[in-house]
DNA sequence: ATGGCTGAGCTACTCAGA
């Protein structure tokens, strides 16, 4: 099973590009974010024309996530946490591995900057949020996924120049420490344990040829709680689609699981 | 380099992203 996590910047906008990229990597589920628009804009037909359902949580103009899925996902729910700003940032659905029931659970995490602003301070609320929520669901069901844009720089090693971003809410010490904290309730970071020194990024800025320049950061991440480690085929970040023209500044990070 | 680019909403420009 292909499971794939995608920030978009826009599912309209980048239609073509995720139609194409879905016909090569052929991915079971597509967990997209910063879809950028409401329920009633969601191209559901694209998706369906090749073989996919479309399971939305949007939102007029920003965030907004998505599940897509050739299989069935049951129990969509969009309230997994209390948002205190109403913005769509969690989606969770329930598919069947196996014999097992496993939760799956996509988000996008607010950005936090800039840090001296309660853009920040709603980052580390949502988080703090979050992370007492997925207690709650661990005791219910402990077979868990959480994938998505998580907006945080886990380690030094996670980007191209940590120093500007030691200040920054994606690489500050105490946004990190929430990480390590949903980590400890028994998660593992997919990638990181699968690399142990490897350096790959998921998003690179618009400007300045970042791309280019390769001056890029990991932020998007697979958490498989430690009950499915066994579980584990492959991961893999794939930087094609981010070279492609009109790319998001995020590119895709491919889960297999059996 | 607190922004060099991009998207949405809207139709001139602001807000947001990371």
């Amino acid at each position: 099973m292909k499971i794939i996590s995608w920030n978009v910047n826009s599912v309209r906008a980048r239609i073509t590009n995720i139609l194409n990229y879905i016909k090569q990597a052929k991915p079971d589920i597509l967990l997209l974010q910063e879809i950028k628009t409401q329920d009633e804009n969601f191209p559901y037909e694209e998706f369906k024309k090749i073989g996919y359902e479309s399971h939305v949580y949007g939102q007029k103009s920003y965030n907004g996530v998505a599940i897509i899925s050739k299989i069935e996902v049951k129990n969509i729910k969009k309230n997994l946490i209390s948002d205190d700003l109403k913005q769509s940032r969690v989606i969770t659905g329930e598919i069947q591995i196996k014999r097992s029931k496993i939760n799956l659970i996509n988000i996008y995490v607010p950005n936090g900057n800039p840090i001296d602003t309660e853009k920040y301070e709603y980052k580390k609320k949502w988080l703090n949020n979050f992370i007492l929520n997925i207690k709650k669901e661990l005791s219910k069901n402990s077979k868990l996924l959480i994938a998505g844009d998580f907006n945080i720089i886990p380690e030094e090693i996670d980007v191209y120049d940590f120093k500007r971003y030691e200040n920054d809410a994606l690489g500050k010490l105490e946004i990190r420490k929430k990480f390590r904290e949903l980590l400890n309730l028994g998660f593992k970071d997919v990638y990181r344990i699968k690399n142990r020194n490897k350096q790959e990024y998921t998003f690179w800025d618009y400007f300045a040829g970042s791309w280019q320049k390769n001056y890029g950061m990991r932020i998007d991440h697979f958490l498989l709680s430690n009950n499915l480690l066994d579980n584990i085929v492959s991961i893999n970040i794939n930087k094609n689609p981010r070279s492609k023209t009109k790319p998001s500044d995020h590119t895709p990070i491919e889960l297999e699981i059996s």
